[in-house]
DNA sequence: GCAGGTTTTTTGAATTTGTCTATTTCTAAA
DNA sequence: TTTAGAAATAGACAAATTCAAAAAACCTGC
């Protein structure tokens, strides 16, 4: 399923399938994060969100991206000493990060990336995700 | 080479080699690090330097722990969305990150795990580091 | 041993991201 | 329309890290 490029009745529709309730404020959230697949950090959210007036607090913004990611909404992504990312494309797919520059990439799906013989997990613990992240920097000559 | 469990002189040589000047402070920060191979935190290493009588202050720490990643001596991990973890084992290994206890955990040497099809880079970049993380939380039942 | 320059360390303030708490506002259902 | 629970808000707070300025340590040539 696409779950991006969204109209506001799809995006409403988006939030009760994973059952949050689709509040004012939830909802012009998600129709920032679901404009198109991006990685977005909880502050720009919050300055893209309020950039013409105030629609919702700092506060909301953070339980709100809290909520989507454990909801399965979007995916949390650990790749930035400093803060965290949004993913609104929650398919399997890894990243390239820019330590130069601090942007994050997606590894395109047609690269045919492959990991085998998996490790087995410690002992009483399961799975959550599997993150593989491709450090780049730029070629400096 | 082995660059965990040395000596007094050991550690010293081990800054030379790597063109860092052996300060006071600098061996005594190597020194816990390379006591054995492990995952600290500068403010784990800032505790446990501290812990007698104060052998270096924070800045110092971050500094030096920043001075080391850049050099090589230690590996930075981005893992834990509230701190860097410095791991005193810089050969290519992953790792497990229980996301219930905030433990970071080796992948053993011996699990043959091996990742084919490795995408290209985005253009005028070159990698820094690939790193895999398996995130993994607590069998609930 | 000592002046002058460079490197390193220190202190403490500042910054940034994120969390918490108390209060107010919504919402949905009876 | 009351009312209980859920959600949002403002603003204080916390934790990790960075920064700037000053002090201390370390050279090096004399």
């Amino acid at each position: 399923m696409m779950t991006t490029g969204l109209t506001r009745t799809d995006v409403r529709g988006l939030l009760l399938e994973h059952g949050i309730t689709p509040t004012k404020q939830r909802l012009e959230i998600a129709q920032i994060l679901f404009a198109r697949p991006q990685h977005l950090s909880a502050e720009q959210v919050l300055s893209r969100l309020n950039e013409e007036r105030p629609k919702a607090s700092k506060a909301t913004i953070y339980n709100t991206l809290g909520l989507f990611a454990q909801k399965g909404l979007v995916r949390e992504l650990i790749v930035d000493p400093t803060k965290i990312f949004y993913d609104s494309n929650t398919s399997d797919h890894h990243h390239f990060y820019n330590v130069d520059t601090g942007k994050l990439f997606d590894v395109p799906a047609d690269s045919n990336m492959v990991v085998d013989n998996l490790p087995n997990l410690p002992d009483g613990t399961v799975a959550e995700s599997v993150d593989i992240i491709f450090r780049i920097k730029n070629k400096s000559n």
